[in-house]
RNA sequence: GGGCUGGUAGCUCAGCUGGUAGAGCACUCGGCUUUUAACCGAUUGGUCGUGGGUUCGAGUCCCACCCGGCCCA
């Protein structure tokens, strides 16, 4: 056991080789240094609540009789001689442990071979310290688990004058605390907290949607063909079929065959797969909401849109403010609309209606994008590049943006009374896209023609293309009833909701290159 | 892809115009029975991101590459 490579590689950092001697010191007194199980009472931030409950009732001098046993992981110790200090922390916050010599006895020398990060669960009497901190006096431990490999912990001092806690060389190197998300959920509780809000965010949308009749599908993420937005995929190769298979890049084109097979309403929520670069806003694989509800159009899915993130966010902020720097964001219906013409005219000063092509490539040139690649842009693209430049960065509060140019929304229904547009929606917020949504096209032959138009595209050197789907269509051609569509990054949501600046901040493991 | 910027002890960082690699914390040892960034004393710990080059001599200067961060496209 101590003679295999992972146990030699170990032992050549020395702090590591000391920890695994302790390993066998323990041992030789009986002590497993990877328990079982153990079985506490009471977390940290309870334990601390009970005594004050106590003290409020009987005052400071009457001890609380009431044994309470708590489990965590050691974060600090301050050796005293005969007496210890150390703090335990599980997931509810921090409590102090006192060991006495007096109360333990031979075990106190076990203190010896406790680690800043072991596991270890404790039994005691809660108690106020001198200087004033509710902590446990211990009469037994048990090591839980040895922590071998020293987590960089920082030291944390709380200032009396505020209140206020600062931390002093704490882990804060963000591209080890990405690579090594354990120990900083270890060491930076706070991180947590995002993590949380997000599970509470997934858990909101189930019940929103769940509550009105929504059926959560799953369907392939390896496809034979990807589609459902506009997008380069990550290719596979399926060894026994012998064929290539694409990530999905979207739920959509799933969801919508089962909308033709009858199932009224259907919400997936699960991560998707774009092949682009890394930024503050892309990570390669994220997760989306998308739901899809027969005999919704756009304006249906506007609405449900509205009480969706009004129930969400209430749900999990638990009406907080939002805060986006010095802006506080306001989920508040009805949210603001704009055509996006009228919004690229309004707000970011170019009149999309009255240019030509070679007109709306003047002005996407002149955002500074190189001219072999506008080139090769559509007026879909042009307009989306102008939009996103000019007026989305300006969008703070959640405001819809309607009727998105046909080509650059191959799978959205025709606008009424305007065939050139179609009726999709965007929501921005923050500055960001945020949900997608349109009423579905549903009428199978203008669906052939827009995957035609989309091949010229390709043919024309246009990467990010929706490719023809001939099973997609067969379903379309047995009938798909009028259906409005929806889908919201996740990632983005909570980016917005927590206050955290880049997405990675969001992902428990975020995509990065090898070590 | 471009610009700026960073990589030095487990963590957080210093290291000037090139001249024997440092601090605090952590670790180890000793002291201390209500401490709390505990304290006092002593010790230990390094392929200075990698590879080349210039030089008597490179953490430092030059080149390339690797891995990040911020901004831009």
């Amino acid at each position: 056991m101590t003679a295999d490579p992972a146990g030699e590689r170990l032992a050549d950092d020395r702090v590591v080789a000391d920890r695994v001697a302790k390993l066998a010191r323990l041992r030789e007194r009986g002590l497993e240094p990877y328990a079982y199980s153990f079985d506490p009472t009471h977390h940290a931030a309870a334990a601390l609540a009970l005594f004050d409950g106590h003290e409020a009732r009987h005052g400071a001098e009457q001890e609380l009789a009431e044994r309470v046993r708590v489990a965590g992981r050691i974060v600090s110790k301050r050796v005293m001689g005969k007496s210890t200090f150390a703090h335990l922390a599980d997931r509810t916050g921090k409590i102090q442990l006192y060991f006495r010599v007096n109360d333990l006895a031979d075990a106190y020398e076990v203190l010896d071979l406790i680690d800043l990060g072991d596991w270890v669960g404790a039994e005691g009497t809660l108690f106020r310290t001198r200087t004033g901190e509710v902590s446990l006096r211990v009469s037994s431990f048990t090591l839980l688990a040895k922590s071998l490999r020293p987590l960089p912990l920082g030291k944390e001092e709380t200032d009396p004058e505020t209140g206020e806690r600062r931390v002093h060389s704490g882990f804060s190197d963000v591209e080890a605390r990405y690579r090594q998300r354990y120990a900083d959920l270890a060491v930076n509780p706070e991180v947590r907290d995002t993590f949380v809000l997000r599970a509470r965010v997934v858990s909101a949308m189930r019940r929103f949607l769940d509550e009105r009749n929504f059926v959560e599908v799953e369907t392939p993420v390896l496809q034979p063909l990807y589609g459902g937005a506009l997008a380069r995929p990550f290719v596979t190769h399926h060894n026994a079929l012998d064929m290539p298979l694409y990530l999905r890049i979207s739920d959509e084109l799933y969801l919508k065959r089962l909308i033709v097979g009858g199932m009224e309403r259907v919400y997936e929520i699960s991560k998707v797969f774009r092949n682009e670069g890394l930024s503050r806003f892309h990570n390669p694989e994220f997760t989306m909401l998308e739901f899809y509800a027969a005999y919704l159009d756009y304006e249906g899915v506007m609405r449900l849109t509205e009480e969706l993130l009004v129930h969400v966010v209430d749900t999990a902020l638990g009406g907080a403010p939002v805060r986006f720097g010095e802006h506080e964001i306001r989920f508040a219906p009805p949210f603001a609309r704009f055509s996006m013409y009228d919004a690229i005219r309004d707000v970011g000063g170019v009149d999309v209606a009255a240019l030509d092509d070679d007109g709306l490539r003047d002005a996407v040139r002149a955002l500074g994008l190189p001219a072999d690649e506008v080139r090769t842009m559509g007026r879909g693209r042009l307009i989306d590049e102008l939009f996103g430049s000019l007026v989305e960065p300006k969008l703070i509060q959640p405001t819809f943006i309607t009727d998105y140019p046909r080509e650059m929304s191959p799978l959205a229904k025709p606008k009424r009374g305007n065939p050139q547009l179609t009726e999709r929606f965007e929501l921005i917020v923050a500055g960001k896209e945020l949900c997608n949504a349109y009423s579905e096209l549903n009428d199978p032959i203008d669906q052939r023609q827009r995957f035609e138009a989309q091949k010229r595209l390709a043919a024309a050197g246009d990467e990010e293309t929706q490719p023809l789907d001939e099973d997609f269509l067969r379903a379309m051609e047995y009938g798909m009833p009028p259906t409005g569509g929806f889908g919201i990054g996740i990632d983005r949501l909570v980016m917005i909701l927590s206050g955290q600046p880049s997405i990675r901040d969001v992902i428990l493991f975020p995509t990065m290159r090898p070590e």
